[in-house]
DNA sequence: CGTTGACTTGAATACGCATTCACATCTTTC
DNA sequence: GAAAGATGTGAATGCGTATTCAAGTCAACG
């Protein structure tokens, strides 16, 4: 815990430049009221004295401070790492500031979220993860509007944005069932997370009528080692009987199936097996994969999610939250046979 | 920009609990001077007050804030957004926060680094960035301690962490050499970056003396795209000669590499033609690459950029800047041949 | 029983800036 | 040329907390 030096304060420059405080405050303030002379002169003086306003005292007396606060979920996944980006490179184009945490998959966020409401930001973005009521309280109380990304809203209180999952989920099913898929292995990730169990959904409500058709899942672990593990520990030994398709409820475990596939049973895809995923992430987009998945459009999610937060605290209360389901895009891809179709 | 609804306040809690207003900082403030039942009386009212204490309030008066400032390099290479995560988790596991930017590649980065030197931070981590001797002066004159994480630092005033890419790229060429390498082309990132300067050289220091080899050199922006790109333009039209080995400075681009030698130009790896890379990205790794390359070892070296940043402030003028030079982990993956030997 | 010392406590103040407000200065307008 | 407006300026104050500091409480000790 570091004790910051003491800074050099706008009285020293006020001082400097033969002119008072509030100068100063005006010469850093777009739009003030001050002549362009003085502003100059101030500024001078300023760069002289190596002086920079202080955010934490200005937003203090001015009420305002812009800084946004994103909490991840497991950025071991390259979807939320790319979404990380993407809200860093957004909100720091509207010149505020991403004050940035993460929470381990299953790990408690309460005190992570708790940790963010003790700065006065402007909103909060929840990545997946999960809100105690207690803290869905206390952000009210703050009057902090809260987001959440990527996971169905229980109860009626958080704003949300989130991809149609389960619609998504259906498009593959659709897509595999045609394609021939009778024994599906369903690669399942957090049992707890909404998305894991919208696309389990989704995808089963596509195959469960067509005859013939038999379902298995098994846990991922919403990871690529999670996936790589399942599979080997699900086909090792005599004999195998494997799948006709495999769909993995995100990409990074659909990368990790397609890698046991081929590394450890030398099955080729989509030949001997097909495979879809989701997110849309860029390494699934790759040759070595070419992944048949559905793209959630993070960029208009983030922008969506950004515009929520600009509700104001005072509609906080009252308002009803919102919630914005983005259609997924389908992207082709080589793992799933037939698709030449859908290729533009 | 949200005007903050003003908050409730130790006053409100200190009213509500029968107590004065620094007995409620008090209560927050662990190992304080005070009896358990007044604490326990007041952590009630704050509860049900929803009272959290406003850190910039209290750092404003306290001259401590538990934030450190993170600004990252082109985050669309997996090696940095992987930084960023490990930064984020560790920094967040002292209990305290990540201011988090990013610029990108090539862009001004003084604006960027201004606006975190308007926060009271505790540090300022630069990921590959220049910066301008002003700022550097500024972070002076704030009393700011500043590390450049994975860029040699030029002059004397800044401290740095970097692992050692031109010993790691000699390592690279040596091998490649021993394998049987002669015409060998350089696929390399930002000619500015001292990054791809020194393993450029470092790989030349390795591979010149050879008898018989030749070395080009091409342009990989430091990106997948620019990488595949380069290779596409490279190789494209009537009988283009190719080389027997190629080195990319970072591994993203050497997937870039990797997959057009082999889509385009059906190539395989390394049978035609072997590749390095260095980073040591997940990516890299995984079973349809395998690439041989020099992994940064991140975690030690994110932890000794954490430790220089404890260099306090007043110490900051005098003493000499640190340098941290890390040595790189070389994995011998598949894709330089005669490696076997190299397995544990 | 009077003291010393270890803890608690609240009044007052500092932290660095933005904002209000009343006043001074400078432009317009008829 | 005087009145009305527009604009620039600084003294004073507020933002919400942590930190003095002097006064208060209580137990143990001789």
């Amino acid at each position: 815990m570091a004790r910051l030096k003491s800074r050099v304060t706008s009285f020293d420059v006020a001082k400097l430049a033969g002119v008072s405080q509030p100068a100063v405050s005006r010469a850093f303030t777009p739009g003030a009221s001050i002549t362009k002379e003085k502003r100059d002169r101030i500024l001078a003086a300023a760069k002289e004295l190596n002086y920079v306003p202080n955010v934490f005292a200005s937003s203090l007396s001015s009420k305002r401070s812009n800084m946004v606060a994103v909490i991840s979920g497991n950025l071991n996944n390259p979807f939320y790492s790319e979404t990380l980006q993407v809200f860093v490179e957004s909100i720091q184009r509207t010149h505020r500031q991403v004050l940035a945490f993460s929470v381990q998959d299953g790990r408690d966020s309460d005190d992570v979220m708790m940790q963010a409401m003790r700065y006065p930001i402007d909103g909060l973005v929840v990545t997946s993860a999960q809100m105690s009521s207690e803290l869905v309280k206390l952000s009210e109380g703050l009057g902090i509007p809260v987001v959440m990304f990527n996971r169905r809203v229980v109860g009626s209180e958080l704003s949300g944005v989130q991809c149609d999952n389960f619609e998504g989920s259906a498009v593959l099913g659709r897509l595999m069932a045609a394609a021939g898929a009778r024994r599906i292995l369903i690669v399942r990730g957090d049992p707890q997370g909404s998305t894991s169990i919208d696309r389990v959904q989704g995808f089963r409500s596509a195959v469960d009528g067509v005859a013939g058709v038999e379902i298995e899942e098994v846990d991922g672990e919403s990871s690529y080692s999670g996936a790589r593990n399942a599979m080997i520990r699900r086909f090792n030994g005599p004999g195998p009987r494997f799948p006709d398709a495999i769909f993995a409820v995100n990409d990074i475990m659909a990368i990790g199936c397609a890698d046991a596939l081929n590394e450890n049973f030398g099955l080729k895809i989509p030949d001997d097996i097909m495979l879809a995923g989701f997110d849309g992430i860029r390494e699934g987009q790759r040759a070595p994969y070419s992944l048949t998945t559905v793209r959630q459009p993070v960029e208009r999610m983030v922008a969506e999610t950004l515009e929520l937060l600009k509700a104001a605290p005072e509609d906080l209360k009252g308002a009803e939250a919102q919630r914005r389901v983005i259609p997924g895009d389908l992207i082709p891809g080589h793992t799933v046979p037939g698709m030449g179709r859908w290729a533009r």
